[in-house]
RNA sequence: GCGGGCGUGGUGAAAUUGGUAAACACAAGGGACUUAAAAUCCCUCGGCCGUAGAGCCUUGCCGGUUCAAGUCCGGCCGCCCGCACCA
C-alpha cells in the first residue's frame, strides 16, 4: 500500500502550472471576466493559519470560476508599510525596507508552496516608490478637487505608537493595535473629506447585495445618519447665537438648559477670562474616552453665567453650561437639554437642580399624572405642556416645530452624520511621504508633479523616539517650489490604510507607468468576489468605498463601488494549554493521552483551556509551514474547507488534519491501486448499463449539480461532503463487467475535476494516473451535469400518520396523487393504525410525502 | 443602553420554498488482517423504556399557527459580535 508523495507532486504540478502559464490574466473582451481578491497581507514575517484559510477560500473560487470559463484575475501583493517594520528596526537595528523585503520573500515562498493560482506577474508591494508615487499624485488631485484639507484639531493620540489614529482605529478608547488608552491632542493634520460622501456611502450600501448584511449594518451604524433640526438660541447680551443640533425638536418646551462642549469655540472664548472655566475645560480634555471612564464619569458642567433665550417662551430660563458629556465632534458641539425625555439630560438636571418638565405623555396616560423622577421617558407619546404642539404625536410635533422655527428664521431641518473626516497624517517613518512642502510665505505647497515621487530616505536613525523623518539632518530641508525660499517638507506619512484603499485597482495593471490605465481598470473592476476578515468592516472596506468615489471624481475610475461581492471568513481557533505555572504552551509541546494533556518533554500535567482564536500571545498557534511539510498543501487546504462553513470560526484539530490526509490517500489509492479495473481514458460507454452502474452514473451527475451549486454559494464544506459521498459510492461498486468499469472510471474522473479547486495537486495527479496526461485539470472545463441523469425513475416517499413517520413507499417519478394515496393506505402499519376505519383526510405532496390524518 | 447574530448528538456540522432531523466527517467502542504495531477494511454509535414495540421522547425553554415546525409567529433564557455620553 503506497502513500501519495505530496512533496514530489506538489513541486511538480506547481512547476507545470507555471510553465503552462495557467494563471496569467489578460484582458479579453470576448469572455466574461471574474476578479477574485483576498485581502492582501501585511508582511509580518511568516504566514499564519488565518492566511491559509483566507487564501484557500479565494483559490477555490478562482479555480472554480476559471474552469467555468471566466477570464479570472487573481492577484496577490503586500500591504508593506506599517509600524512593525519600525519596531523591528528599533529592536534589531534592521532597516525597515530590508526587514520588509525579507519577510515578503519568506511569505511569497510560503504562499507558493500552497499552490495558489495567482498571477504572480502582478505582484506589488505598497512600499515601493513605483506604487506609492501614484498615491502621492492622487492625494494632490484630491487636494485640487477640494477633497483634502488641513486643519488643527483635537485628535486621537496613541502614546505607544507615537502617532495619531483615525476614529475608526480607536477601539473602545484604545489604539487598535497597541491597545494603549488614546489621549487627546491638538495637532495640524491632513484630512480626507469622507463626510462629503456620507449620504452616498450610506445609499450605496443598498446596492451591495452580495455583501454580508452584518457588514452593511456596521457601516450604516458607523455613518450614523440622524434627522433632526438645527436651532439657534439667542444669548442675552451677545450678538451671536448658539446653534444646537437636536433629534427631538418636539421637546423644546421641556428645555431646561443649554450645554456646549469643552472644546466649543464659545467655551474657549469664555475660559480666557475665567480661570475656573479654564480648569474645567482642561479637566474635560484629560478625561478618558473608554467605556469604563465614561460610565464612571458623572454628568458635570460649569455654569457660564450666560442665558439662552427660548424661541417661543422667554419665561423659560435656559442657563448655558459647559458640560463634560457634550462632544465637540458631533452635531454643532452644543445641545439644549430636555431632562424629562433624555436620560443624560435628566442626570445632569438632577445634579444641578434644574427643572424637569414633562412634555410627552405616554399614550393612554392622563397628562396630569405624568411625573419624571429618575428615568427619562424617551418613547413615543402625546405632546403636553407645549403650547401649539399639545395633542400631537412625537413625529407630528417634530415636523410642526421645525416648520415654525423655519418661519421664524431660528432653525432648520438638519441631517447629521456620526461619520467624521478621515485624518491621514501619521507621525511615522515607514509610510508614504505626504507630498507637501511648508513655506513660511506660501503655506502648504504641493510638491510639483515632476518632482514626484517624494521618496523615503534610506539613511535614517531610530535612536531617538519620535519620527525619524523629522530628525533627519537634510531630508526635510528644501526650497519652496512656489517662491524658492528655504522651506520644510511635510514629515508626516500617510495612514497605511491609504495604500490599501486602491491596491485592488492597481492590480488591474500592476507595473504600468500610468497609475490606473482606464482600459484595464474598466475591464476588471469591480472586484467580483472579495474575501477577508470581518475586522475590516468599517476600516479598510469603508475607506476603499470612499477612495473609489474620490478617484472617480478625479477621473481615475468610472465606478463607485469597488467590491461587488464580499465574503467575510471566520477565525481559525485552537485549544489553549497552560502549564502548572500558568504559562501558555504551544500545542506542539503538548501530548494528550487518555484525555490528560501532558508536557511532551517532561510529562508534567498541562491544563487544557477553551478554544480561542489562534494568537501568538496565547501560543495556541500551528505553523502552516509545519503542516505543509508534514502533510502537504492539499491536506491543509482540504481541512480548512471541509469542517466549517467559511463565515464561521474554524476549530483547528490534529484529528481533523489526519482525517483530510486519510481521505487524500484514499483517493490516490482509488486511482493508483484500484481494487477493481478502471479501463482506459476515452473508453466508449458500454451499450448496456446494469442497475448498479447506472445508479453510480446518476449519482455522479447529481454530485456535479450539487457541488456546482455549493461552490457558487460558498458552501465548501457541503461540496466536500458530497464528493466524499460519491467517493463512498464509487468504492462500493464492485464488479468487473464493462458497465461497472466504465462507471467507476467516470466517477473517479469527475471526482478529480470536482475536487480540483480544493486539492489541485492531488487532482492533477489523479488525472494523469487515469491516463489524461498531458492535459491539465487546471486547463480543463468544469464538468456539466446531464439533466437527463438528474431525474430518477422512482422516488421514495415518506408516509406519515398524523404527522409521524410510519413508513416509506417507492413510486414512479410523478406518480399521481391517487396512486400515492393508495400505496400509502396499503401499508400494513397504516392499516394497523386505522384499524379498518377510513382516514379523515389524506394530504399528498407529489414526490415527497403522504400524510394520513386518522 | 442601541444594533446584529447564534442556540441541532460526545465534537465539527447537514437538512432548496414548512414535508423522512442528524447527510458528510471527527472522536469513541467492537471486530478483521498482523507474531506485534502502524496502515487499511468491516460493524455500532441522539435519548428512554430490563429483553420489547403499530413503542415513546428529541433541534435552548414555554406557548401558538398548520395535515405537517429545526424552519413561521409570540414570550422567555443563554451565549457571541459590533457600536456606544452621537443630543
Amino acid at each position: 500500500m503506497s502513500r501519495y508523495n505530496f512533496k514530489e507532486n506538489e513541486r511538480h504540478w506547481q512547476a507545470a502550472w507555471e510553465t503552462a502559464g495557467c494563471f496569467k490574466a489578460t484582458e479579453d473582451s470576448s469572455r466574461p471576466k471574474y476578479y477574485v481578491l483576498e485581502m492582501f497581507p501585511y508582511p509580518s514575517g511568516r504566514i499564519h493559519m488565518g492566511h491559509v484559510r483566507n487564501y484557500t477560500l479565494g483559490d477555490v473560487v478562482a479555480r472554480f470560476r476559471k474552469a467555468q470559463g471566466f477570464n479570472v484575475l487573481h492577484p496577490m501583493g503586500w500591504d508593506a508599510f506599517g509600524l512593525p517594520a519600525e519596531n523591528a528596526a528599533i529592536e534589531n537595528k534592521v532597516p525597515p525596507a530590508k526587514w520588509t523585503q525579507e519577510n515578503i520573500a519568506t511569505m511569497r515562498r510560503q504562499l507558493k508552496s500552497m499552490g495558489l493560482s495567482y498571477d504572480w506577474d502582478r505582484e506589488l508591494a505598497t512600499c515601493e516608490p513605483d506604487y506609492y508615487k501614484h498615491e502621492q499624485k492622487m492625494f494632490l488631485d484630491f487636494l485640487a478637487n477640494g477633497l483634502v484639507y488641513r486643519k488643527e484639531s483635537w485628535v486621537n493620540w496613541d502614546p505607544v505608537e507615537n502617532t495619531v489614529l483615525a476614529n475608526e482605529q480607536v477601539i473602545d478608547g484604545r489604539g487598535w493595535r497597541s491597545g494603549a488608552p488614546v489621549e487627546k491632542r491638538q495637532l495640524s493634520q491632513w484630512f480626507l473629506k469622507i463626510t462629503a460622501f456620507a449620504q452616498d456611502l450610506l445609499e450605496g450600501l443598498d446596492g451591495l447585495k452580495r455583501w454580508p448584511e452584518r457588514v452593511r449594518i456596521m457601516q450604516e451604524n458607523w455613518i450614523g445618519r440622524s434627522e433632526g433640526a438645527r436651532i439657534d438660541f439667542r444669548i442675552e447680551g451677545r450678538h451671536d447665537s448658539l446653534s444646537v443640533y437636536t433629534t427631538r425638536p418636539d421637546t423644546l418646551f421641556g428645555a431646561a438648559f443649554c450645554a456646549i462642549a469643552a472644546n466649543h469655540p464659545l467655551a474657549h472664548e469664555l475660559a480666557a477670562d475665567n480661570s475656573g472655566l479654564a480648569d474645567f475645560v482642561a479637566e474635560c480634555n484629560r478625561m478618558g474616552t473608554s467605556e469604563a471612564a465614561i460610565e464612571a464619569a458623572e454628568k458635570r458642567g460649569f455654569n457660564t453665567g450666560l442665558r439662552a433665550v427660548h424661541p417661543f417662551d422667554p419665561s423659560i430660563d435656559l442657563p448655558v453650561y459647559v458640560a463634560n458629556f457634550v462632544l465637540m465632534e458631533y452635531g454643532s458641539g452644543a445641545i439644549f437639554g430636555c431632562p424629562a425625555h433624555d436620560q443624560r439630560d435628566l442626570d445632569f438636571a438632577n445634579n444641578y437642580g434644574l427643572r424637569v418638565q414633562p412634555v410627552v405623555a405616554p399614550k393612554d396616560t392622563d397628562a396630569k399624572t405624568v411625573t419624571i423622577t429618575d428615568e427619562a421617558f424617551a418613547d413615543d407619546g402625546i405632546l403636553i405642556n407645549s403650547d401649539f404642539l399639545n395633542g400631537l404625536s412625537v413625529a407630528d410635533a417634530k415636523a410642526m416645530m421645525i416648520d415654525r422655527l423655519e418661519q421664524m428664521g431660528q432653525g432648520t431641518r438638519a441631517v447629521n452624520y456620526r461619520l467624521r473626516d478621515w485624518g491621514v497624517s501619521r507621525q511615522r517613518y515607514w509610510g508614504c511621504p505626504i507630498p507637501i512642502i511648508h513655506c513660511g510665505d506660501c503655506g502648504a505647497v504641493p510638491v510639483p508633479e515632476d518632482q514626484l515621487p517624494v521618496e523615503l530616505p534610506e539613511e535614517v536613525s531610530f535612536d531617538k523616539p519620535g519620527n525619524p523623518l523629522d530628525h533627519h539632518p537634510t531630508w526635510k530641508h528644501v526650497d519652496c517650489p512656489a517662491c524658492g525660499k528655504p522651506a520644510r517638507r511635510e514629515t508626516d506619512t500617510f495612514d497605511t490604510f491609504f495604500e490599501s484603499s486602491w491596491y485592488f485597482a492597481r492590480f488591474c495593471a500592476a507595473g504600468a507607468d500610468e497609475a490606473l490605465p482606464r482600459a484595464a481598470v474598466d475591464y476588471w473592476l469591480p472586484v467580483d468576489q472579495y474575501i477577508g476578515g470581518i475586522e475590516h468592516a468599517v476600516l479598510h472596506l469603508l475607506y476603499s468605498r470612499f477612495f473609489t468615489r474620490a478617484l472617480k471624481v478625479c477621473g481615475y475610475v468610472g465606478l463607485d463601488e469597488p467590491f461587488a461581492g464580499l465574503m467575510t471568513q471566520g477565525m481559525v481557533c485552537h485549544q489553549t494549554f497552560r502549564d502548572n505555572s500558568g504559562k501558555w504552551m504551544f500545542p506542539g509541546d503538548v501530548t494528550i493521552k487518555g484525555g490528560q494533556a501532558r508536557n511532551a518533554k517532561t510529562g508534567a500535567p498541562v491544563t487544557a483551556g477553551r478554544s480561542e482564536k489562534m494568537s501568538k500571545s496565547k501560543r495556541n498557534v500551528v505553523d502552516p509551514e509545519a503542516i505543509i511539510d508534514a502533510y502537504g498543501a492539499d491536506t491543509a487546504r482540504l481541512f480548512t474547507l471541509s469542517d466549517s462553513p467559511p463565515d464561521r470560526d474554524l476549530e483547528w484539530t490534529d484529528a481533523g488534519v489526519d482525517g483530510a490526509w486519510r481521505y487524500l490517500n484514499r483517493l490516490w489509492r482509488a486511482v493508483s491501486e484500484p481494487n477493481h479495473p478502471l479501463g482506459n481514458a476515452g473508453d466508449a460507454p458500454p451499450a448496456q448499463l446494469g442497475h448498479d452502474a447506472n445508479s453510480l452514473i446518476k449519482a455522479v451527475h447529481r454530485t456535479i449539480e450539487g457541488v456546482t451549486g455549493d461552490l457558487e454559494r460558498f458552501h465548501f464544506n457541503k461540496a466536500v461532503a458530497r464528493i466524499r459521498e460519491l467517493t463512498n459510492a464509487a468504492e462500493a461498486l464492485a464488479g468487473d463487467a464493462p458497465d461497472c468499469v466504465y462507471a467507476r472510471r467516470f466517477a473517479l474522473e469527475i471526482i478529480a475535476r470536482l475536487i480540483a479547486p480544493m486539492m489541485p495537486h492531488l487532482a492533477e495527479a489523479m488525472w494523469r494516473e487515469l491516463g489524461n496526461a498531458p492535459q491539465l485539470i487546471a486547463e480543463t472545463d468544469w464538468p456539466a451535469a446531464d439533466p437527463a441523469h438528474l431525474v430518477d425513475d422512482t422516488v421514495t416517499i415518506a408516509v406519515q400518520v398524523n404527522g409521524k413517520l410510519r413508513g416509506t413507499i417507492v413510486l414512479p417519478q410523478d406518480a399521481s396523487k391517487d396512486e400515492a394515496e393508495g400505496a400509502a393506505l396499503a401499508l400494513d402499519k397504516v392499516q394497523d393504525i386505522l384499524q379498518g376505519g377510513s382516514p379523515k383526510k389524506v394530504i399528498v405532496v407529489p414526490n415527497r410525502i403522504v400524510n394520513v390524518v386518522a
